[in-house]
DNA sequence: TATCAATCTAGACTATGGTCTAATAGTGTT
DNA sequence: AACACTATTAGACCATAGTCTAGATTGATA
């Protein structure tokens, strides 16, 4: 009796990954997130969750910043990214930061099938065409990566519109609070990233695509 | 008789190109430079030079402004960029920034011949293993080149200094100038690229891989 | 030589960025 | 309930960033 945890914000994939699913796998339940918040909140809840598939682009999170928060708080789950593109690069830092899998949103439903079921097994999968081209990530960038997990989902709101350009009187006006709260916020990413200035933070969000 | 100018900081390297041109080329002048501006002193002084053999990495230069700025001041003159690397990326930013050609360091001196007659005959020529991975380069990164290129020589040192997180108090002591100084070079580097931060200025620079 | 244009330089001034301190509210623990 | 812990909020204060103005230098050109 298998248990995933479906995390989309597009409720017809979800619906249409659930028949494909339904079909392979007998016995199943399902769980869906739309957003990073409930994904965390349904993993908070159901602690017997034996996959996650993680849609990259989640509304409210940058596109690694999911997996990599997920990652931080639960490292035995096996998650597979679910994700329109199939770019290498993505692909690459995708498992680099501990994604058993990545399926590709273009993949018949036969072949999720199979790509879950290898997955399960506790093996990577990702698409062929990507197989032969996976980077390692760097050192550093994992435990960059590892300094992003300690944000609080504030601090990395804030560091998202840091990195887009934006003043500190126009991110208060994003999050609707005052401008006085945005530079604490900011000095305390500052503090988690080790870095001492809001160039050198863009810089790690440039660095981890975030 | 064909005349080429070989702009690489390394001696030994010169000297070894120099050979295996010489075996290829029965009547060839040779002219060279070490640094970004003997590059362009050449070029100025030397009307007729064929083609011009760039290092990627050069000192007092980023890795593709001296490609750029060279496109900007010359555009009608073959560029072949020598390199060590042979990162499909930076094959691809190369070549969509206007070189002809890529020639990693690591050719025999056989190949290094049948590229450059291809290039002399106008046409392309690129490593195999990255002939089919030439992404390319959007309409967007085109523009930014563009004005990348409109940079003086100071700004781009301060631009930079700028993306590597420097504060202006840190860029007056790297370039032996006032921090007032700095600030109107930064200045003039945000009307110039279009921008109105630094953040979003070392985004620029960041996207060029400068 | 005179002159125009562009670059480099920098001081004075204003806006924005960043730190320190501290209050409030929520969360899990004993 | 009392506790410690952390996130979030924000005001006051100082540092850094950025603009405006303007003089000095260089190089090309008439």
């Amino acid at each position: 009796m298998a248990k995933f945890l479906i995390a989309d914000d597009h409720p017809l994939f979800r619906e249409a990954l659930q028949g494909a699913l339904a079909n392979h796998f007998s016995e199943l339940t399902l769980r869906e997130a739309e957003d990073l918040d409930s994904t965390l909140a349904a993993l908070n809840k159901d602690d017997d969750v034996d996959l996650l598939l993680l849609d990259l682009h989640m509304p409210g999170s940058g596109d690694l910043y999911g997996l990599i928060r997920v990652r931080e708080d639960y490292p035995l789950l096996p998650v597979a990214i679910i994700s329109g593109s199939e770019d290498s690069s993505i692909v690459a830092k995708c498992i680099g930061f501990g994604a058993l899998g990545f399926i590709p949103k273009s993949l018949p439903s036969a072949g999720i099938a199979e790509a879950i079921d290898t997955i399960l097994q506790g093996e990577t999968w990702v698409p062929k065409e990507t197989r032969e081209r996976l980077d390692v990530i760097s050192d550093e960038d994992q435990e960059l990566a590892r300094k992003v997990a300690e944000l609080t989902p504030q601090q990395y709101r804030v560091l998202y519109f840091l990195h887009e350009g934006l003043l500190n009187k126009q991110i208060a006006y994003q999050l609707g609070i005052t401008e006085a709260t945005v530079k604490a916020h900011i000095t305390a990413i500052f503090r988690k990233l080790g870095v001492y200035s809001r160039t050198q933070a863009v810089l790690v969000a440039e660095r981890l695509q975030l």
